[in-house]
DNA sequence: CCAACACTGCCTATCAGTAGATAGTTTAAT
DNA sequence: ATTAAACTATCTACTGATAGGCAGTGTTGG
């Protein structure tokens, strides 16, 4: 791993717990290694840093759920894959959702983090609605809705389990939202 | 208003823009026209002030919402209520839950304030249980459930609304919530 | 083949601004 | 005379950012 790929890293735990204003250059130099002026080698500003922390987190995020009618056609449910991938985020880091914790305090980021944001929402909306369109007989207005509602259970349930200290809770959210 | 209750309005607008990390003792002195070494007169740490502010905005949340049987009995729907007041949160202030985002950060919070939190949780999910014992044929197990759906629905369709910059995803997320 | 050059990735040193907090003082009301 | 509520002045620590240096790694023209 690059030293900049390490401070992306190092960025995104400290962002997932506490937020945009959770991580100075500093710090981040010191975890990795180098010294804080470096880190403005990779990153100019500290806007730069968060912007392509979020655009990477995005791309990994969708990636990583893969093609909807792939999943369809393979005898898979593709919502279940998108809560198990929320369910994963959780159990393994116990951290919230980098997006879900940046779109909260979406009103004090810099311009471009900000875009990013809104893109990760649009895009997992997107991906929702496909799941749905393909996984039951329903119509575009409906499939919207329903993706609406399963990513706000879902980042809802992240947040209330991580204030809570209580997984259970995120478990409890979910039951029953991928069976037929 | 006094000082400290206008400090306390004043953290509270920027707590609920972007997190516990987005406000100073300078910031809020300036705004309430006093210096900010006036402010550790009425609460002597950042801490203080914070696990105060989430204790008020706990206490008057729960009491806005009213006794749940004292509603079901005047024919109102509590859950309906209960929806209605976050709607209510979003759509007036334009900004997040304080305890949404509060809870989102909580690993980084002073413990004081981070308990306040977890009580706001506790007992928001307590009186929408009891709401849906109240409003519909139900067992104790299954309304707890109902109940952590739908506060983490609400929180997240707060949140993505308001990473989106759109309060129709809101409305969707809500959309047939506390109908029958 | 090799000297000149440029680029990468880091460094030291430093800046102005802001952070939370403290000690001790003034002012005004009780 | 006491107390509440503000003040001035100051501290140490940290913030993002900049200027400029330096070693190593190509890369290229004579």
């Amino acid at each position: 791993m690059t030293k900049k790929e390490e401070l992306l890293q190092a960025a995104q735990n400290r962002v997932r717990e506490g937020g945009y204003n959770n991580f100075s250059f500093r710090e981040l130099a010191k975890e990795v290694g180098i010294k804080s002026a470096s880190v403005h080698y990779h990153f100019p500003t500290k806007a730069d840093l968060g912007a392509e922390l979020a655009k990477q987190y995005t791309n990994n995020f969708i990636l990583a759920l893969g093609d909807v009618k792939t999943l369809h056609n393979a005898g898979n449910n593709p919502i279940a894959v998108f809560v198990a991938q929320f369910k994963q985020a959780l159990h393994h880091d116990q951290k919230m959702c980098l997006c879900g914790l940046l779109g909260a305090e979406a009103d004090i980021l810099p311009q471009p983090v900000r875009t990013e944001i809104k893109r990760f929402f649009s895009q997992n909306l997107a991906w929702l609605e496909q799941a749905y369109l393909y996984h039951e007989p329903t119509n575009k207005l409906q499939a919207k809705q329903s993706a609406i509602k399963t990513i706000s259970l879902l980042e809802g349930a992240m947040m209330i389990s991580i204030a809570s200290q209580d997984n259970s809770i995120f478990d409890s959210a979910i039951a029953g939202l991928a069976d037929h």
